[in-house]
RNA sequence: GCGGCUAUAGUUCAGGGGUUAGAACGCGGGUCUGUGGCACCCGAUGUCGAGGGUUCAAAUCCCUCUAGCCGCCCCA
């Protein structure tokens, strides 16, 4: 029989990346924290319907890549339901901030998530059918402030501190505005006419966006069809009064921040809610053609979309998988360079001397690791070499625990950098092992 | 979903129809009975991704499948 394997698309995670993950998941808790942000946990499946509401019938990742699948009815009483593993977390949100009335509260509601998303695409670096973002939303009825453009700078600000902290070196934000509502068929039509009488002089995969797509021959990278694509109207000529000031608005709250950005006037993006600000951060380091690291924008008719009230919002979500895969090649790039990060090794490794001191050196173990100390535990059959090899794989000290240790309630304890080696009682042991 | 490349030891990879499949690193043991890192010696690595076919003979050639990677599509 075949060995069972994680199936297409996914993948285990094992230390010691998972420590990676970790340290991105407290960093990005702790920076959303200092700007107010609190955690919310949404179902990993919801009702199909949110998402083809939610996310739009006619995107790709509604129209071909979910899981979807009809749960089926325990009663005669009962339907039978269209479920779908969640393909992004904002929908999700925003249905709980609907159903549990967060916009009466009158305040503005500030949430994150971490969590896996599923879509079923063809697997490829940095590219996963369960994949995990961490996201943010900014969300809340007008009056709470939530269409202001502080919060727009706000989030993004915070996204450029987010990296900063966890110490992406090469980000760059792309940044544009999509218009509003009544901005983007205007400006929709506009590309339309103006494609009609060129789009047969592209490449057929233009020709086809043309037809289907419009927006998404903006950001192709189709060479021979540059020019033309530099001639086509600009949404930013197409923005309203409101949608104009809003986004020249953001941009300066930008520049007093001192936030890098790059207006593009040709980042689109592809989610059907998303309405003016849209942004996204990319690298070039350790991702192939995947190098959005994470992206963004305003969903000012999102709730009303799928039924709520009226309930302006902003967010983002970050490719977790595309953050560890960058840090891990920013991290090999610094160990080529001979700035290898020391290794974090545990502060002491016992190595009892026979099998009659194991009971003694768990229970030293036992002390030492409830005093906060990091503590491997060897087994008396070892011999005193095989000891020391394994001690110095994993920790900084060798604590020595023999016989005549035991009896004089002392331990020897040899430091590995230094090489030197002193008894210590079992009372200072804590002090003396401390890093 | 489309096109291409790839799959051999724990890892990185070499090999290329013919007896027992290799290297390095790593791992186990020894030189060395309570003092490691270095050195030397010994040892085990394995359904050669899965299934089928061609052949006297397949890890090697062919087909199918599975998975990964690259490009496209799309997106985080």
């Amino acid at each position: 029989m075949a060995t069972l394997k994680a199936p297409r698309g996914t993948r285990d995670l094992l230390p010691p990346d998972t420590a990676l993950w970790n340290h991105i998941d407290s960093v990005a808790r702790s920076v959303f924290a200092r700007y107010g942000f609190g955690e919310i946990r949404t179902p990993i499946f919801e009702a199909t319907e949110l998402f083809a509401r939610g996310v739009g019938e006619e995107t790709d990742i509604v129209s071909k890549e979910m899981f979807t699948w009809e749960d089926r009815a325990r009663a005669a009483s009962e339907k039978s339901q269209s479920l779908t593993l969640r393909p992004e977390n904002t929908a999700g949100v925003v249905r709980a901030y609907i159903e549990h009335k967060l916009g009466e509260t009158g305040q503005l509601q500030k949430l994150y998530y971490i969590g896996p998303q599923f879509r079923r695409e063809r697997p490829q670096k940095g590219r996963y059918r369960q994949f995990f973002q961490i996201g943010a939303e900014v969300i809340g009825p007008s009056s709470s402030g939530s269409e202001s453009p502080v919060r727009d700078a706000e989030i993004v600000e915070m996204l450029a501190t987010f990296l900063d902290e966890l110490g992406v070196k090469d980000w760059k934000l792309m940044i544009n505005s999509v218009g509003s509502s009544t901005d983007r068929p205007r400006y929709l039509t506009a590309l339309r006419d103006a494609l009609a009488p060129i789009k047969d002089k592209m490449s057929p995969d233009n020709q086809r966006r043309a037809e289907t797509n419009p927006l998404r021959v903006l950001d192709s990278k189709e060479e021979a069809d540059q020019e033309l694509i530099n001639g086509l109207p600009k949404i930013a000529d197409y923005l309203d009064a409101s949608s104009k000031s809003h986004f020249e608005q953001v941009l300066a709250a930008l520049d007093a921040c001192g936030v890098p950005y790059t207006v593009n006037p040709r980042l689109v993006r592809g989610l059907d809610y998303y309405t003016r600000t849209t942004f996204e951060f990319v690298t070039e380091t350790g991702l192939g053609t995947q190098n959005a690291l994470l992206g963004g924008g305003r969903y000012d008719g999102l709730s009303e979309i799928i039924g709520g009230p009226k309930a302006p919002g902003i967010g983002f979500a970050i490719g977790e998988d595309r953050l560890v895969l960058t840090l891990q090649a920013q991290a090999e790039a610094e160990a080529a360079a001979g700035n290898a990060a020391p290794e974090k090794k545990m502060d002491t490794y016992i190595a009892p001397m026979g099998e009659g001191q194991n009971a003694a050196a768990l229970k030293l173990a036992r002390n030492l690791r409830r005093a906060g100390l990091t503590v491997e535990i060897g087994d008396g059959s070892f011999r005193l070499k095989k000891s020391f090899e394994a001690a110095d794989r994993v920790a900084r000290t060798i604590l020595i625990l023999g016989e005549d240790e035991v009896a004089s309630g002392t331990a020897t304890v040899k430091t590995f950098a230094t090489g030197e080696q002193v008894k210590v009682a079992f009372t200072e042991l804590q002090d003396k092992l401390r890093a």
